[in-house]
RNA sequence: GCGGGUGUAGCUCAAUGGUAGAGCCCCAGCCUUCCAAGCUGGCGGUGCGGGUUCGAUUCCCGUCACCCGCUCCA
């Protein structure tokens, strides 16, 4: 059932206009997927809702929106370059794949001594000595040419993330804004790594989407601010129509963390890919006051923050929630997915696919459908799609069956249907389905805008 | 990138070293149709490139993509 339901929701994805491969007609693409006319309103509406809570809604976080290429010294001394880079090994014995630092940093632990060489180590899997491959470099940073010369100069990185864009404008929100601390700047947008295995769906990619934001607080409260975040988070997500019971925190241990962090809890979702039941939707990072500090050495200049109140001078510690925006729209198609039961002409039931999307969410909002298609009914339900088209995503459809446009737009998740029949032509009323009762209610034409405003965003 | 598997209409699946079929979906038309599967018609395919062969979707090689593992973390 499981793996069921995320087939079922690739299958649909596509069939219904969410997401569709890249590149498909040249045999595709590894680095990410296309969103089609349903799934980009869905990434849009997730995108509004995060802005919406993050930054509109507060009074103590600003948006920007940073470059994707950004000075290479950025990277270095954020210390992606370093830690982006790995040497990896494999050992021709068992095939296993391993980091040669690490594996090097081993030996020296048990023996008290650097090894002369991968020679003299033992394979950890099969105990097979050295038969370990030269080590390859794996860059997880894309690396693209700026300017027309292509040389070692104008190697320039994709962002790895989109925090660091966040952190070089810390002085200029700082004295543009009014803001000081406790505040923090939000920013979405994509990001690039070469990941070693992309996969599952629009799960994991090279090119993604991330909501990010870094909320800057004094030295000592940042634990604080940190159980702050973990829990605003998870209500956001929960507000949003997501069962809690299929959300779960992990705490990094601390070999596991990040190089710039003192302490990381995702936020887990049970996408139940493969056999792995909860997977990463969101990381909340204590980061410290590492970026800042690092930054503040590299590029010299003083990203510290004088208190007039207490005439101190600090370095701001950094919360970061960091949620995945493309993630999320896997997570919240997932989570409407439902099939129930529907009855059908012949007074049984039917099977019924329905995306349970929370209102804000939906990508379409509402259906005009005529009740054939007549050379009466479609003018005037084509006009009233136009009227409420000035204020949501609407669609029209008089093609084939009532009962089949209404399953069409079941399985696209719109809340409403509002059809037009004969007898509109004589009382100026129309019925409006509920997505999920699949109850009717016959509501006066002109009343149609109001009632659908009353519950709708 | 490495090892293993897979690749036939949008989807699910047939078939064959000799002109590739079906169901569903989709589109057009018919029908005063309120909860899919009525009637008529239509579009559409062997991932891509090369080789063997008189002839390749089928055999071989390469490549691309997908799935599982190595992993990484939004």
């Amino acid at each position: 059932m499981a793996v069921d339901r995320f087939d079922a929701i690739v299958n649909l994805a596509k069939r219904r206009g969410f997401v569709f491969q890249s590149s498909e007609i040249y045999g595709g693409s590894r680095s990410a997927w296309d969103y089609g006319p349903l799934g980009v309103e869905l990434k849009e509406n997730i995108r509004r809702q995060w802005w919406k809570s993050m930054v509109q809604e507060r009074d103590d976080i600003v948006g920007i929106d940073s470059a994707v290429v950004l000075n290479r010294e950025v990277w270095v001394a954020s210390g992606h370059v370093d830690a982006f880079v790995d040497p990896l090994t494999e050992c021709r014995h068992c095939h296993k794949r391993w980091r040669a630092d690490h594996l090097e940093e081993a030996f020296e632990a048990k023996h008290g001594r650097q090894p002369t060489g991968l020679e003299e180590i033992n394979c950890p899997h099969c105990g097979t000595k050295g038969q370990f491959t030269e080590p390859r470099m794996f860059n997880g940073l894309m690396k693209t040419f700026l300017g027309p010369v292509e040389n070692d100069e104008s190697v320039h990185y994709l962002r790895p993330e989109t925090a660091q864009g966040i952190f070089l404008n810390f002085l200029n929100v700082l004295n543009s804004s009014r803001r000081k601390p406790p505040f923090g700047i939000a920013q979405v947008g994509k990001s690039f790594r070469n990941e070693i295995t992309p996969g599952n769906f629009i799960f994991r990619t090279r090119e993604f989407e991330q909501m990010e934001m870094e909320f800057f607080v004094k030295p000592g409260t940042d634990e604080e601010w940190f159980d702050y975040w973990l829990q605003e988070r998870w209500n956001w997500y929960v507000d949003l129509g997501i069962n809690p019971d299929n959300l779960r925190y992990y705490e990094h241990p601390a070999e596991k963390r990040s190089h710039y962090s003192k302490r990381t809890i995702d936020i887990e979702y049970r996408f139940q890919i493969g056999g792995t039941e909860f997977s990463e939707l969101e990381g909340i990072a204590n980061r410290t006051d590492y970026d800042l500090t690092t930054h503040a050495k590299h590029a010299g200049v003083d990203l510290s923050y004088f208190e007039q109140e207490t005439g101190e001078r600090w370095v701001p510690y950094v919360i970061e929630p960091a949620a995945g925006l493309t993630r999320s729209v896997l997570m919240f198609l997932l989570e409407a997915y439902d099939v129930d039961e529907a009855p059908n002409t012949k007074g049984g039931v039917d099977k019924r696919t329905v995306l349970r999307f929370d209102r804000r969410l939906a990508p379409v909002k509402v259906a005009v459908l005529p009740l054939s298609r007549n050379a009466d009914l479609s003018p005037k339900a084509r006009d009233l799609a136009t009227a409420l088209r000035k204020r949501w995503n609407v669609e029209f459809d008089d093609a084939q069956a009532i009962g089949r446009r209404y399953r069409r737009q079941d399985e696209i998740g719109t809340p409403f249907c509002v059809t037009v029949d004969f007898d509109t032509l004589t009382d100026d009323a129309v019925t409006v389905r509920d997505r999920d009762t699949m109850a009717q209610e016959r509501i006066s034409i002109n009343g149609v805008e109001q009632y659908l405003a009353e519950r709708l965003p």
